[in-house]
DNA sequence: CTGATACTTAAGTCATAACTTAAGTGAGGC
DNA sequence: GCCTCACTTAAGTTATGACTTAAGTATCAG
């Protein structure tokens, strides 16, 4: 499980990659497509996307010559999730922080 | 702006950071306090959190020879933002496609 | 003042990642 | 059948990343 969040991260980590990320949550695209846009060479386009599509980002089918790509939602869901998770968990800490203040401005014993 | 995501996605993607950040969202902690868990040396801890300070998910201040760690909610935000950014696009289409689909089944012409 | 604690700095090693070019393969158009 | 297009496979190169050990530098306690 946490094994999957690192190529899901890793695959996000790259600009080219969020790049096609972005192209594709417009709507799914063939490889020449999406290579179109780069200065890089295709089959390093095509190595961008075996990351994404083996962090379960993208997905993808073969149809004649032309290979065609989609987003994958709820991989992007998963890696959305456990960053909100932790986040909120430290904001409502923060928060809890800041009532305990306000409630007794002289701080008591530490609760912790 | 996009670079700025490369260090942050980036700084997920590895199960120690992730740990640390775990770690981090039950409240701050110490160098050493964050390093115990680890079978790893203290400077890779150290590293883990430059990383992750760097990216802006971690800040830290020294008071003696202690220095403490905390998160920062504001740069974990900006990941989440852009995964859901581009996770909504892509769902939001699918379900534009639905109702087009489910109003005409016999699909006129490519709106494309 | 002395020693231990809590990092910090500095190399250096080894594996992985991001490309490249060159040479396929297989579907389609003429 | 032959050529082109859309990938695919295979090396090989160079730069980054994740560690390590060894040797500092400030606290702080006694």
């Amino acid at each position: 499980m946490t094994a999957d969040l690192d190529g899901l991260f890793q695959a996000l980590a790259d600009p080219t990659r969020r790049a096609i990320v972005e192209r594709l949550s417009r709507g799914p695209a063939s490889v020449s497509d999406l290579a179109r846009p780069f200065r890089i060479s295709l089959p390093a386009v095509v190595q961008h996307l075996a990351v994404l599509e083996t962090a379960g980002v993208v997905r993808s089918e073969k149809i004649g010559r032309v290979r065609t790509c989609h987003l994958d939602a709820a991989a992007l869901s998963r890696a959305e999730q456990w960053i909100h998770d932790r986040r909120t968990a430290w904001s409502h800490r923060l928060d809890r922080l800041g009532d305990y203040l306000a409630a007794d401005p002289n701080g008591p014993k530490d609760p912790a």
